[in-house]
DNA sequence: GGTTATTTGTACGTATGTATG
DNA sequence: CCATACATACGTACAAATAAC
């Protein structure tokens, strides 16, 4: 009597609806291994397998000698894939890299409206400590890397919208994993990163939109330049 | 003489180096699980976990009985993640499609001008069957997602960026797969649809970038209605 | 068209590493 | 330190799909 399960896919969707169903939450334990095996009806090697694909794709967690969890559903497994296809595909220069970072620079432009509104007049604390730590930091000669990414998760926050703030830090995290293959950045284009930033912050909380639009295309061009570098070498 | 991979992620690193070494692309065979387990030096059953974590990413691509290939290196892990957020998580009405959905619309009005500067004056048959078929479809009641997918496929190729390209294609899946919690579309917001990405064409064509932005949101607006109306109940 | 070799898919048993109490 | 529970790794055998002869 053999059964028919063609691969995996069958079994990680036995496992999602068993999540499902169970009104599982991120963090949440899930049965045990020898316990999947006899709910699903599958060998031990089919659940393993499975659980892989689902713990590549954020769903599960595991942790030895501990169990297993449903995940966090963040967007890793799109940057793992964006890293690998960056360092695979360095055809025509960095191409892959570029589009990610005019991507971002777009998003940035088209959300300009709504974090200049949500910021006019604010002057956050968390924002401001984030760029006097990258300016601190850039005069230093020391990179500005955790702040710089942490006023980007902040500054993400100010658009509600969950998505965007998860690709901001997939896009940033792709960024950062790929860049080093461009060689490492110059004190002086760390400083001009953190005035950059700086400029950001003020422009938004004067509720500047113009200044800030420019402040976008000032955070961006050292990087660009830099990818134009790489271009003509 | 005990061996010290902790644990896959090791096994995925060393299949992923051998892609890059050999310079293999997407489609080229990679060898067999047999060669794998002498080349790498660990048992069948971990080259398989393996795998299986590179397949879920679409680093690799499996073919029963034929062999495995590196795969296309795209976005369906993306999707499929966010796929299941949707699902897990319909908590705040939706949330997940709704963000998404906005997301697209930031897209398209941010990328709007590259894309009237690029069919300005051109009229590209290819849309043009999309968009006809489309109102056909519409007129007689039938789905038109096959053409809808086809026609921001090939508008998401007039912007020189593959990734854009990409993230528009799987943003449509996101949108297409968890779309039918929220019920099934009426003919007349099909008509509406069709007629909408008409416009965009048309205004495309004319150069008209007002008239680009207003079918961009005349494209969105059943879609946030839809929402919107399962928000409130 | 059928046979065979190759390759992936599934199952099972055993031993080991790891965290919890 | 010990005992328990759990994930990790390895090895082997067989089933199923594919391709070539």
């Amino acid at each position: 009597m053999p059964r028919h399960n063609r691969d995996d896919r069958s079994t990680t969707r036995a496992i999602k609806n068993l999540i499902l169903e169970r009104g599982l939450r991120p963090g949440d334990p899930i049965p045990t291994e020898a316990e999947l095996v006899e709910e699903i009806g599958v060998s031990r090697s089919s659940i393993r397998e499975a659980v892989r694909t689902l713990v590549a794709l954020d769903i599960l967690q595991v942790r030895h000698g501990t169990g297993t969890f449903v995940g966090g559903l963040s967007l890793s497994p799109l940057v793992e894939g964006m890293v690998f296809r960056g360092v695979l595909m360095p055809g025509k220069n960095h191409q892959a890299l570029r589009d990610v970072v005019e991507l971002r620079r777009c998003l940035d432009l088209a959300l300009e409206e709504q974090i200049v509104d949500a910021l006019h007049g604010k002057d956050p604390s968390t924002l401001r400590t984030e760029v006097d730590a990258m300016l601190e930091c850039a005069h230093r000669g020391d990179p500005i890397t955790t702040h710089d990414r942490r006023f980007h998760l902040l500054l993400s926050e100010c658009v509600d919208n969950q998505f965007y703030a998860q690709l901001v830090a997939a896009f940033w995290d792709i960024h950062q994993l790929v860049a080093p293959q461009l060689g490492v950045a110059s004190t002086s284009d760390l400083q001009a990163s953190a005035r950059a930033h700086a400029g950001l912050l003020e422009a938004a909380v004067a509720g500047d939109s113009q200044r800030y639009r420019e402040a976008i295309a000032a955070h961006y061009e050292p990087i660009l330049r830099s990818l134009e570098a790489h271009s003509r070498a």
